[in-house]
DNA sequence: TCACAGATTTAGCGTCAACTAATTACTGGA
DNA sequence: TCCAGTAATTAGTTGACGCTAAATCTGTGA
């Protein structure tokens, strides 16, 4: 009854709570109470209480004591959230001089505010593009996203060249120390050496040697040549 | 000490407000609660309350029973939304193909979003435009708007030449006819007959005869020739 | 198998901002 | 001057969504 056949507005916390639960549930594993409040920033009780007004409408199942998995619904509606945040941080990027580290506040806070038809329209004017300035995909008005096997700079062995396609660091700093030394989606990248434990990466980027924590080549996803 | 230096970030209903407030007390004259109550199509007790709040954060005076007025810091605040909104519009329309009859909307949900970064951005990508799609004037990022005489065409004089400055019709439907019919800001347009008792005006605009009703012509604020 | 730590939920409360119903103040005309 | 009608305010409720404190469940190690 609640909701019919459109979507009867949801809430700006709604929809932030179905873009976390989307993201903290890969492969429709359930995600946590704690995790989202972790990824939200509030208390567990306050979460708790979300999911109860969240499953009632239809967003979720929740399992009590086990966690949540969202709804075809829900997961239409995370969707859609993903595809605002996504245009938005590229269309920030390519028209009006955002640095990558930038965008990701002002298109978070944009995403609850903008018309469907607004985001049309930016996407139309960068020629629908097919992933925001990190590398991460753009689903479609439709709710379809590319799925692209990639492995984190992190795991790849010594001695062979990939390209990194998606950047998952949030934290700005990083993010512009990256840009910086031109670790950015579609660079060419070698692995020269490896040091064990979870040691630095030596690493050949752009005529350039570096050397880079475990940490930060954890956050590039890479595409491994598929022919080898 | 709630409103100590900067501002603590005002909400969406009090940006409301005070964008409504400010429209409805020109030159320093109260607005009535029930004003705003129409103007933001809230219930008369829901502004009494806000009114109260708001003169509490020290952002309007209230005399009871008799209105309210911004004080400084209401005002400032309230043209910084103002700002946002035309620059919003003038975007939307210069950049990504918005009519003029159609950004109003946009603009309105935007305008809480965005931040200030952004607004600066969109102002210089379009050159610092002094006025919006309406021909509405934009005030400064420090609170300084033009203040021009406007004369509505509903009270020119047959015979006299005069440029359309503003179009204050908020109606889409209206707005697009009047594009429709070349009735835009920077339009020349010379009044033929007038019709008494409020009656239809006959204009020559773009070549062509018109006869525009009283109150279209009462929302088109135009430029009489000062050297008359 | 049982107890306890940690995760989760329930209970109860606060704030914001809307509402309706009831009351009170102002004002213009007889 | 008084009174009716309109405008404004007060009183009390609601819903969303946070919070803390308290209760309860779950799974693991002794």
């Amino acid at each position: 009854m609640s909701a019919a056949l459109g979507h009867e507005p949801l809430t700006r916390s709604v929809e932030d709570y179905l873009k976390a639960i989307y993201s903290l549930s890969p492969e429709g594993r359930a995600a946590s109470t704690s995790d989202i409040a972790h990824r939200l920033e509030l208390s567990a009780p306050s979460v708790s209480g979300m999911i109860k007004r969240l499953s009632e409408q239809g967003l979720l199942e929740h399992v009590p004591y086990k966690g949540v998995q969202l709804t075809a619904e829900g997961r239409r509606a995370a969707l859609r959230m993903i595809r605002r945040h996504r245009i938005l941080e590229a269309y920030l990027v390519a028209r009006l001089g955002y640095t990558w580290d930038a965008v990701h506040e002002e298109a978070e806070r944009l995403e609850h505010a903008v018309s469907d038809g607004l985001i049309e329209r930016m996407a139309e004017a960068l020629g629908n593009p097919d992933a925001d300035p990190h590398g991460e995909p753009i689903p479609t008005a439709e709710g379809w996203v590319e799925e692209v096997l990639t492995t984190p700079l992190a795991d790849i062995p010594a001695g062979e060249t990939v390209e990194v396609r998606r950047v998952t660091a949030g934290d700005p700093d990083r993010l512009r120390y990256l840009g910086s030394v031109g670790l950015q989606p579609g660079v060419m990248v070698t692995v020269l050496e490896r040091q064990p434990f979870s040691g630095p990466i030596t690493i050949r980027v752009a005529e350039h040697e570096r050397v880079i924590g475990h940490e930060l080549a954890e956050s590039l996803l890479c595409l491994r040549d598929q022919s080898a």
